[in-house]
DNA sequence: CTCATCATGTAAGGAGTTACATGATTGG
DNA sequence: CCAATCATGTAACTCCTTACATGATGAG
């Protein structure tokens, strides 16, 4: 049930179409949240059918629509709510330490590719973390931007200082499953040295 | 699809009925893949459809029976391809950095509150496996012990040597997010208190 | 006129959650 | 004989994935 509020989080700044929001999606909270837009469609109709947020039919060229959303009160209302509730957290599905934890039941080889391939992943994604904490600190991101726009300067700083919280914490997980990894890598090297 | 080589992890070990491999499911491979009772007996059933596993019906008692499974040929070669294949990583779905990243839309408070229940959830997951790290280095798992037992002793120190890796990994991530957290409560202080 | 992009979905199926349902056996 | 635990599910629902489908607009 996140989605709806990841999208809120987004609406919030200001009335967007979906595919603007799926657009903006990607490049913003998408980093935490994915959703592709065969979810995000639907996902808007039925938060507008539940009065969390409303659209507005606009002409678009000759015969052409696109419907634009807005955040009602009774959305913004339900956004802080589940701001301030408990989080559920979703029980433990992790293919990659699963793995891990019998890689006595394959070969050295298949072993490090599997390391490797984890070791890429990791970087890969730290490579976006890492490109997103630029963006905070350079205010290039534009969503960030129109956030800013339309927050109390007071408020700024507090605004920033979360996002850089939230992505330090997502880069650090990334170089952790980076430096496990690694270790592996010389666990498959000694094993097979001894073996 | 990771089900089904959780569950072939465990059946490899020995044949076990539904409600023991359950049981076991708990203790061992559930700390890397939860799966409640209600999606392991039908499991079960495809995968024996699927030819990967076998069930023996027991007698027990006067009138009751229990259905045993062991791992077949097919079964056993299933679980080497996927071990010896590419995992694929699920997109990312992370509610407590979706809610990290937008602390500033909610108060002080519920912001301590979320992230001490950050801490106290993660201390809980690092107690379990620094608990089973612990069963690794006395022998002291049941289930590890039955998997040594069906090993070659040249084999054992692979064995527990990818364990012991595997939960390293997971309290190191642990540790990683009470570390992050307790930032997070230091900058909600710190905000307060310039604000 | 054609192609990239804008724009919005549906359909089918798999995976997981929550709640409910039922009965047998064994130890005290 | 009663409670714990053994034993095995079904049903309804939500969420997510993958693939497919369709058409309009604007830039060159």
């Amino acid at each position: 049930m996140s989605l709806r509020y990841a999208l809120l989080a987004i609406l919030r700044v200001g009335p967007l179409s979906g595919y603007d929001l799926q657009k903006q999606f990607s490049q913003s909270v998408g980093h935490v949240w994915h959703a592709p837009d065969s979810q995000i469609y639907p996902e808007l109709r039925k938060m507008e059918a539940d009065g969390l947020i409303e659209g507005e039919e606009q002409v678009r060229g000759a015969r052409g629509t696109r419907r634009v959303y807005h955040v009602t009160a009774e959305g913004d209302a339900a956004y802080r709510t589940w701001m301030a509730s408990p989080l559920d957290y979703q029980r433990v599905r992790d293919p990659a330490h699963l793995r891990a934890a019998y890689l006595e039941n394959t070969t050295p080889d298949a072993a490090r590719d599997f390391l490797n391939r984890h070791v890429a992943y990791w970087e890969s994604e730290l490579e976006q973390f890492e490109g997103e904490l630029n963006h905070i600190e350079h205010l290039s991101n534009p969503m960030l931007v129109r956030r800013l726009e339309i927050t109390p300067p007071a408020e700024h700083e507090r605004t920033l200082a979360y996002k850089r919280f939230a992505y330090e914490g997502l880069a650090e997980r990334a170089r952790g499953e980076i430096a496990w990894a690694r270790r592996g890598l010389k666990l498959v090297d000694r094993l097979e040295a001894a073996g």
